[in-house]
RNA sequence: CGGGCUGUGGCGCAGCUUGGUCAGCGCACCUGCUUUGGGAGCAGGGGGUCGCCGGUUCAAAUCCGGCCAGCCCGACCA
């Protein structure tokens, strides 16, 4: 390819809007161009590297035996509901209504469809199988942003996989399991799988695989010292002891203007927050519940959803509080409370002479033993772990890393294939549901994470397999007829030895070639210019690293096709 | 959905407080000449209903109201 001929609209500034690095680097770098929040136009390059992607999950998942199937974006509504996903997804699906009146969705993802297909499998002999699509998904996002990080239109490879029973769905898990660390070693992504909570699909196990990025929207805690690796809606760590003064008599006493723990804490003597319950008044579908936690500690929202089983949680309003409690936020509490469910966190067991509000603004009590004085419901693990717990494994410090979400899979079990009836005779003839996973990747938001990871002050850089292409010749001085021709033999013999190379052919000053090439982030240059040229040489720079070194013009091609291919065993 | 910010040529911005020779600057773009190892120089040139609608006024990019869009934080989110 010519650079003269390539549409690489790059852009000395980055727009305003964009502010993470990715978004930045590939609105300049010509990669993308937004046409509507949440949707974007993958340009030549854009698209190239999406599909280098894309190539890699196929061989990946076709290594572990899946087969490549496409399924349609738009749905019948009747296929949602007889899930019963029509209404449990609410606003994030985008619903249309065709010129007969029939009301149809875009997918967002496609259980169901494949639920439908597998009816087909009739016997066990069928079973397993893996099956996986590349499909371009649909989902009305609240808030789209970070350019390809998060948007409302994008390609996701999912597999789904088919068993007759769990064992086969924990072969078909641990196979996905292998499948994505091989598919982010080769994308040079440092992905962590986790421990991730199911979420509202349900299922026996979960694992998201997580990129480090301040740019990530999910926060998990890792064990530097044996492993342990969790996102924070399920992460767990040790809570050390408090000692809890002994004698506690409930009292209650006036505290004027305060509504905080920090505020009580300092008014108060034997208050601090570690010896204060927090008093959290949350609706659970529709009911209005108590939730206490240590004072200085946060609550997990998934926790209390995956915990309590509730399908939705929210925090009440302050009139709720004062319908249900008589006071606002700032003085509430559970003491005495017994006509509302009271859920408290495990952190909280056994703990006595604590402080807590009385229900009546500007009185909080003292001296509450949870055990005496509070009827707890339910006991659950509620707590929001933080930086630096001792791990529960090995006691060494957790610690908390920002991530980019980039896969996650889990076990779906038989909800789908019993919604669709999606049974096989087993040996003794017996009609059996099957049971099925659920395996995806972003491949959009992977590229994202790609450019997250890989990038300096000067633009992308792409490693050698997903880069839009492998290398660029950059002639120096178009006037220069040994210049001109030894570019263009070093283009075509690397395009003879199968490399995928740009010649930068363009009438323009070496500095402009030179930044275009970094900023779109080429993996390697081969600068050929009268000074190196006079000598017989040539230079090689790699991008990644910046080292340049002059080679013989006739080595040109093997040494850098060496490098490539080095770089390709790698990933 | 709550909070904050922003809409002026392709990109980055100034102008708005104090209405009127303000539609302007840098980059990009076009033509010509020169230039060519890190985003060239000179000369000439093209391009904008100032987000949209309405109002105030002799006069609106500027003041007022409404709407729309985008970005950020939060909530939400297989």
């Amino acid at each position: 390819m010519r650079w003269s001929n390539l549409f690489v609209p790059t852009l000395r500034e980055a727009p305003a809007e964009a502010e993470v690095a990715s978004h930045r680097l590939l609105l300049r770098a010509g990669f993308i161009r937004q046409l509507h929040s949440g949707h974007y136009s993958l340009l030549p390059l854009g698209l190239r590297v999406h599909d280098k992607v894309a190539d890699v999950v196929r061989q990946e998942m076709d290594t572990i035996g899946a087969q490549e199937l496409l399924l349609p974006a738009m749905h019948p509504a009747w296929v949602w509901e007889q899930s019963g996903r029509w209404q449990s997804m609410g606003d994030e699906m985008f619903r249309l209504t065709d010129r007969k009146g029939a009301e149809v969705a875009l997918g967002m993802t496609h259980e169901e469809v494949i639920a439908l297909c597998a009816r087909e499998i009739h016997s066990y002999r069928e079973v397993p199988q893996i099956w996986y699509q590349i499909q371009w998904k649909f989902r009305d996002e609240p808030r789209p942003k970070s350019g390809l990080l998060r948007v409302r239109e994008f390609a996701m490879k999912d597999s789904y996989s088919l068993d007759i029973d769990d064992a086969g769905l924990d072969r078909a898990f641990d196979l996905h399991h292998a499948a994505y660390t091989r598919i982010f070693e080769r994308l040079g992504l440092p992905a962590i799988a986790v421990e991730a909570s199911s979420g509202a699909m349900g299922g026996s196990a979960s694992v998201e695989f997580m990129v480090p990025s301040a740019a990530g929207e999910d926060d998990i805690v890792r064990c530097g010292n044996c492993g342990y690796a969790a996102n924070v809606e399920r992460a767990i760590a040790v809570v050390p002891p408090v000692d809890d003064p002994p004698g506690g008599v409930l009292e209650r006493f006036a505290t004027p203007g305060i509504r905080t723990i920090a505020a009580l804490a300092a008014a108060e003597a034997n208050a601090s927050p570690e010896r204060q319950i927090k008093t959290m008044v949350y609706v659970l579908d529709g009911q209005i519940t108590l939730v206490l936690l240590r004072g200085d500690h946060e609550l997990s929202e998934q926790k209390l959803l995956d915990n309590t089983g509730a399908a939705a949680a929210r925090p009440a309003v302050a009139e709720e509080c004062v319908a249900a409690l008589g006071a606002a936020p700032g003085s509430l509490g559970a003491v005495g409370v017994t006509d509302l469910p009271v859920l408290a966190d495990d952190a909280l067991a056994g703990r006595s002479n604590l402080t807590t509000g009385a229900n009546t603004d500007d009185f909080h009590f003292r001296g509450v033993d949870i055990q005496r004085d509070i009827s707890v419901g339910e006991w659950l693990d509620l707590r929001q772990v933080r930086h630096g717990e001792p791990c529960t494994g090995c006691e060494g410090p957790l610690e908390l890393l920002r991530c980019i979400e980039t896969g996650h899979i889990f076990k779906l079990g038989r909800r789908y294939a019993e919604a669709f009836e999606t049974t096989v005779m087993d040996a003794e003839g017996v009609s059996r549901t099957l049971t099925m996973g659920s395996y995806g990747i972003g491949i959009g938001r992977a590229v994202a994470a790609v450019a997250e990871t890989h990038h300096d002050e000067r633009g992308l850089c792409w490693p050698t397999s997903v880069a839009p292409y492998e290398a660029v010749v950059v002639p120096i001085s178009g006037r220069d007829e040994a210049v001109t021709e030894v570019s263009e033999r070093i283009y075509g013999e690397l395009r003879d030895a199968g490399v995928e190379v740009i010649i930068d052919d363009r009438d323009a000053r070496p500095g402009v070639k030179f930044s275009d090439s970094e900023l779109v982030g080429i993996p390697y240059r081969v600068t050929v210019g009268p000074r190196a040229l006079a000598a017989g040489n040539v230079e090689l720079t790699e991008r990644a690293s910046g080292n340049t070194t002059l080679v013989p013009v006739e080595d040109a091609v093997a040494s850098l096709t060496a490098a490539r291919d080095t770089a390709l065993a790698v990933l």
